[in-house]
RNA sequence: GCCCGGGUGGCGGAAUGGCAGACGCUUAGGACUUAAAAUCCUGCGGGGAUUUUUCCUCAUGUGGGUUCGACUCCCACCCCGGGCACCA
């Protein structure tokens, strides 16, 4: 009797498979190819079980497909560049380059652990030059195409770290993350950018292309990002300062314009203070734009943060009309949006109506409900916002028309007047991606006195980071700092110049790491252009939620400046996507700073590899959440035991009985049985894999196979070894892609010289699968009154007849007439009675 | 406020409109053992009737509806989780 000891099977099967080279595949045209990925990890702390989840299910994606006989490629790499490497490094004395290769070498260590099926040779880490030297590439030629520029911007500003924050370090409505008591201040800075919006429309358009493949939610999330905004922008002249050009507003509702009754700008609108100027107000107006401007901060207050404002004293000409309307600064209005000014037309707009109430502005009804009593602008209790349903009133030569008319109308008038046009607005902004950081990629461009910015040559790329940069914390890049690096010739003129100090976001390197998989260590090109179109799109991606928006969004982006540039043919990058759900400990997310991790090498030492990913497949549902308990995972470790006993027991006779092969006429019942158990179960599990991804239902379907097997014993007295053979190689094959070590140990203690990873998926033999015989239930009107055997594929006749013999249901039948019969073949009788 | 998910035993969860609770955990009992662990077997939604057998009845957040039949479809509502949020 031999023990289930996973530490000695995983170790000795990991090493054959390395030896076999048995998860590397090329580009082969010829065959059909699946490409699955998990998102690439960034290594910080260490691996525990939320993270190995991901990687599980890609895994048993990779294996089944392989054992389908596709032409898998299921890569790993690592996001290595970013923020806590260096902090870490400031707070340790150490480089980051240390820091983050002792984590690789960490992870890399538990994910083998794991035995993930990656072909370990297309390995990258997106901080070694090889890599970020393809950054750079890509960034010339988006300079070269105008999508890479330079503006001023507003940042985040922290004074005491006397840095630029990202928006995700700015907590509590405004304060730095690491200094909770100071406020960060906004800046304006010159920093690179990357033109998302030029591909507004084509990113839009294109979420068509990915529905079906992609979760409906990610789509959405996407689409309200984008933003897409039709409306018009109409230019109201000032009344009563001279010398100002006209205020541009943005409304989506020019059909309402006759109905205007205020102009309201953002607090931070650069008009306010020309407008202030000289104005009767000024006197009170600093203090309270200065309170306009607070109100807009904390993230949670503007769900009930009161509408506020003031008039500037000042007015406007209605383009329209000509009438005269109050100029006010409002806190709803936002400066980031359309273009920081609007017009109030509160009898058909929520907000408008709630300001306007409150400071007693006049309230016009123009776009009147079909079918109702005249709306009264004085007295109606909430605004008619429909644009449809309702007829232009009020509006001078408009009156009558429909708002979709009226729009189109006064678009054109406005157009033909030149004090406006129907335009459309995006939410989407353009990417910032300087970072003033020392572990990113250098942005690699030159500043010479003579000739301006000067693009790195090509030929001297990449641009590498400093091997000893001044890392402090303190100040502004730590690349300015460190003059061996900034202090360089300029390419053009080899005068003295300085280089670009800012180094790019690290969504960069994860926009196209994907195509680097393909041609990992391609020393003259990003990659060759036929194995990326080989292997793309990806077939199949797999991640958190967490990155449907940024991640995904810039990937796309990326894909089709890439498209653009010649080097893919495709418009999308990712045909399908699955977001999986979290590992939950004691309720929350497992994280390091809340202290509630399991860690994934501690896991394997434990029980072993195959039960730590049996049990997070068999624990929930994989697009859900998973709470974790270690008494359910005791139960996985007792069904691999279970297996192992089992095939243990029989495999010395089986080994003995050679090439014989099972044959139908030949059976037994009890053979019979078993093989039809066996059978179905195949039936239900591939179905699971393939089409439903319900890996936890598949698994509970083996348990049930193995249970029934286990009622059948001792199988010796009943079952010909070479049933017992076919049984047991079906139960290793299919739980193969989800424990593959154990399944190699069986499959080996079951007589087979070659490895399993050669074997395909089994086939299903649909005379074995076959019910001779089913038990049905019979209802009478409804509810269960007894169950019937019935041979499989009788006929109604035979069934009813059947039914009405039975006692215990014709005891619910007498006195009654059968009003209607509902038959479904092999599933149910119900018998209607009146 | 809007948009997604989700609500089924003590717990995790199963169920193309067709026997609700598969499978696992927990737990109780039994077998094996000097004993324990491991293992194997059996029971385990509530209520009721019944002598075992077994039968009845209620039950998938709440209230309606469609249907011969609803966890599943439709309408309204409640609760939980997530995302977005004064987007003009």
């Amino acid at each position: 009797m031999a023990e289930y000891n996973p530490q000695s099977i995983e170790a000795k099967w990991q090493k054959r498979w390395e030896d076999a080279r048995v998860f590397e595949s090329e580009a082969e045209p010829a065959k059909k190819k699946y490409y699955v990925l998990e998102m690439l990890p960034y290594p910080s702390g260490t691996l525990h079980m939320g993270h190995m989840r991901n990687y599980t299910i890609g895994d048993v994606v990779a294996r089944v497909k392989r054992m389908r006989g596709f032409n898998v490629m299921h890569p790993m790499g690592w996001d290595a560049f970013g923020l806590p490497a260096e902090n870490a490094a400031i707070k340790n004395q150490t480089h980051p380059r240390e820091w983050t290769n002792k984590n690789i070498a960490e992870f890399q260590r538990t994910l083998r652990r794991f035995g993930f099926s990656y072909d370990w040779r297309r390995e990258i880490s997106t901080c070694e030059p090889e890599y970020y030297k393809w950054n750079q590439w890509f960034f010339l030629r988006m300079l070269e195409k105008g999508i890479a520029y330079k503006k001023k911007s507003r940042v985040n500003w922290c004074p005491k770290c006397c840095t630029v924050l990202a928006n995700e370090q700015v907590v509590n409505g405004g304060y730095c993350w690491r200094h909770e008591d100071t406020l960060v201040e906004v800046r304006e800075i010159e920093q690179w950018f990357l033109k998302t919006t030029a591909y507004s429309d084509q990113l839009l358009d294109d979420l068509k292309q990915l529905e079906g493949g992609w979760p409906e939610r990610v789509i959405t999330m996407q689409r309200n990002w984008i933003g897409k905004s039709q409306g018009a922008k109409v230019k109201f002249a000032v009344a009563d300062v001279p010398g100002l050009d006209p205020i541009e507003i943005f409304t989506t509702r020019i059909d309402t314009i006759y109905g205007a009754s205020a102009m309201i700008l953002a607090p931070n609108h650069p008009y306010v203070a020309k407008l202030l100027d000289g104005s009767p107000v000024k006197h009170h107006a600093d203090a309270m734009l200065a309170r306009l401007k607070k109100t807009s901060t904390k993230a949670e207050d503007i769900a009930t943060a009161e509408k506020e404002g003031f008039f500037t004293g000042r007015h406007t000409i209605n383009p329209f009309n000509g009438e005269k309307l109050p100029i006010w600064v409002g806190n709803f209005v936002l400066m980031e949006y359309g273009t920081g000014a609007i017009m109030a037309v509160p009898a058909h707009d929520g907000r408008d109506f709630e300001f306007c109430r409150k400071y007693g502005l006049p309230v016009r009804v123009v776009i009147q409900p079909d079918g109702v009593a005249p709306l009264d602008g004085a007295t109606m209790e909430a605004p008619f916002e429909e644009n449809e349903n309702g007829k232009l009133v009020n509006s001078g030569a408009y009156n009558g028309l429909t708002p979709d008319a009226a729009i189109a109308r006064m678009g054109a008038d406005a157009a033909a007047k030149s004090f406006g046009k129907l335009e459309t607005i995006f939410r989407l902004r353009d990417w910032g991606i300087s970072r003033q950081r020392y572990w990113g990629t250098p942005i690699p461009v030159i500043y010479c006195e003579k000739d301006g910015l000067v693009p790195v040559p090509e030929k001297d790329l990449p641009v590498e980071l400093p091997p000893n940069p001044n890392l402090t914390g303190q100040g502004e890049s730590p690349l300015a700092t460190t003059p061996e690096f900034v202090n360089t010739s300029c390419p053009k003129c080899g005068g003295p110049a300085r280089r670009e100090t800012d180094t790019m976001d690290t969504f960069v390197d994860s926009s196209w790491y994907f195509y680097r998989y393909c041609d990992p260590h391609n020393a003259n090109a990003a990659f060759d252009p036929a194995k990326v179109a080989y292997w793309f799109p990806i077939d199949q991606y797999i991640g958190g939620i967490t990155h449907a928006i940024l991640h995904l969004l810039y990937s796309r982006f990326w894909c089709k400046v890439m498209r653009d540039i010649g080097l893919v043919k495709h418009d999308e990058p990712i045909s399908r996507l699955f977001t999986q759900g979290m590992v939950l400990k004691g309720g929350t997310a497992m994280s390091k700073s809340k202290g509630n991790v399991v860690g994934a090498y501690e896991m394997a030492e434990k029980y072993g590899a195959d039960t730590g990913r049996l049990y997070t497949l068999f624990a929930a549902p994989p697009e859900k959440d998973l709470e974790w308990s270690e008494e359910s995972i005791e139960g996985a470790w007792r069904f691999l035991n279970r297996v192992f006993r089992l095939v243990d027991k029989h495999a010395g006779a089986i080994r003995g009985a050679g090439e014989s092969k099972c044959e139908a006429a030949s059976l037994n019942e009890k053979e019979k049985t078993l093989l039809r158990k066996a059978h179905q179960t195949l039936s239900r599990v591939t179905s699971d894999f393939e089409t439903r991804w319900h890996f936890n239902s598949a698994i509970a379907l083996v348990m049930e196979l193995t249970n029934e097997i286990y009622a059948a014993e001792p199988l010796e007295n009943n079952i010909r070894a070479e049933i017992r053979k076919e049984v047991l190689e079906l139960l290793t094959l299919m739980l193969a892609p989800m424990t593959p070590h154990l399944s190699e140990e069986l499959w080996e203690m079951l007589g087979h010289s070659e490895g399993l990873w050669k074997s395909a998926w089994p086939a299903i033999n649909e005379d074995f699968a076959r019910d001779d015989e089913v038990e049905i239930p019979v209802q009478v009107s409804g509810k269960v009154r007894g169950r019937l055997k019935i041979a499989a594929g009788a006929t109604e006749e035979a069934v009813v007849e059947l039914a009405q013999a039975d006692a215990a249901i014709a005891a619910h039948l007498t006195g009654k007439r059968i009003v209607k019969k509902i038959y479904v073949p092999d599933r149910l009788l119900n018998l209607v009675v009146a």
